[in-house]
DNA sequence: AAGGCATCTTGACAATGCTTAGATTTGTCC
DNA sequence: GGACAAATCTAAGCATTGTCAAGATGCCTT
């Protein structure tokens, strides 16, 4: 029978377990964290054999590219909403930088798994960065929208590029301890964000250079 | 026979396992990189069974914590000694942004094991921020050499936080090709670094606030 | 000299990533 | 409609890892 699914051309034995293996890595993911998510944890927690990920995943770090790919995008998605949402013009940059840094601390697992250096990736994934609707172009639309020169190609990238490191910074930095006396100094831990990302140029008001 | 420390065979017991386990784990990790870092590999670099280096250390965790400390010690030394050479006042704290950064440059795979979010760790180790020739310290001094306020302990804890923030996204992002272009933009990787750094308030010449 | 103790080895166990071979289902072509 | 090929899954196995329990080995104190 051909009977199948309507659109979709996927489903075959388990109905999609490429689909249910990257929901069981989640799942995994927010309940015991990255170091407990094993190939094998996933494909039992999916119900199906421990090879059985070999036929839609070429090997562990494959699995995980796809898990970081739906944090880059839920990122993505963040970024945008907080930038629609900023009420002034001159709070953009401030609000993307909190959503960035929201983002990692409510998502730490999924965070760690985007960075993971121990894959090899000698760069930050396509679609963090190409999309129009991509982290990186908010943030360096929004630089544009403060006032920053959108001919001057080089210090605008320099811009940008000065915000996500210090945006990831402050997310990698966030849960220690060290800094819990000074979140509740400053009343809280937004205003701690927005406490460090003030210290940065490019997060104030008036645009840089 | 207490001599026997002949070319050929392991001496008696053996001299000091524990310095030898942390040499050949600091040797592992700069030739094959963390991922090949295994407990077992490093007895086998030092010579020893795989079950030697459990009369030294309570779990490999707790041997890369000791990998980890040798890092932080290093990190400190640099970081004094840029702020020792650096020419004037007003370039001492990007002096040490580009020790910091240049640091992670050169040891990426210390860097990472002292980073490392795998093992349990909810504060940056003590001798990160508390001795007084610390990494942190020497931040925080020179922020109030180049004028901040020493008695408004909070501006001034945030302050040295957004530097350390700032040098440790940087360090983490600096290796993706990305950036590739900027370098070359900008005349050369350093140059890139104190550019980046040159975003961030607390590296400008002025003291915060 | 003798026992005590720290150190190191052997052997083992469970878990992991991954591969190969085989089983089962599905889609396609005549 | 039926055979054949491809896709999907399972079973079994290999090499490696972290860790532990027992036993061996050499050093030190008494």
């Amino acid at each position: 029978m051909r009977e199948t699914v309507s659109a979709d051309n996927r489903p075959y034995h388990h109905g999609d377990l490429r689909r249910a293996l990257i929901d069981a890595a989640r799942r995994l993911l927010e309940r015991d964290g990255p170091s407990a998510l094993s190939l094998r944890a996933v494909a039992r927690e999916a119900g199906v054999s421990p090879a059985a990920p070999y036929h839609h995943f070429k090997d562990k770090g494959e699995l995980l590219d796809a898990v970081a790919h739906e944090g880059w995008d839920m990122l993505n998605q963040a970024m945008g909403k907080a930038r629609a949402e900023a009420k002034s013009l001159g709070d953009r940059m401030v609000a993307l930088g909190v959503a960035y840094v929201c983002f990692a601390r409510d998502n730490p697992s999924l965070y760690r798994v985007m960075y993971d250096g121990s894959r090899d990736k000698d760069d930050l994934p396509e679609h963090a960065r190409r999309q129009d609707d991509s982290a990186y172009f908010h943030v360096r639309d929004t630089l544009v929208e403060a006032g920053a020169d959108p001919n001057d190609e080089i210090s605008l990238e320099l811009a940008t590029s000065a915000a996500w490191c210090a945006a990831h910074g402050l997310a990698e930095m966030a849960s220690f301890k060290l800094f819990d006396h000074l979140k509740d100094a400053v009343g809280g831990e937004e205003a701690f964000f927005r406490g460090i990302l003030s210290h940065m140029r490019v997060f104030a008001d008036q645009p840089p250079k």
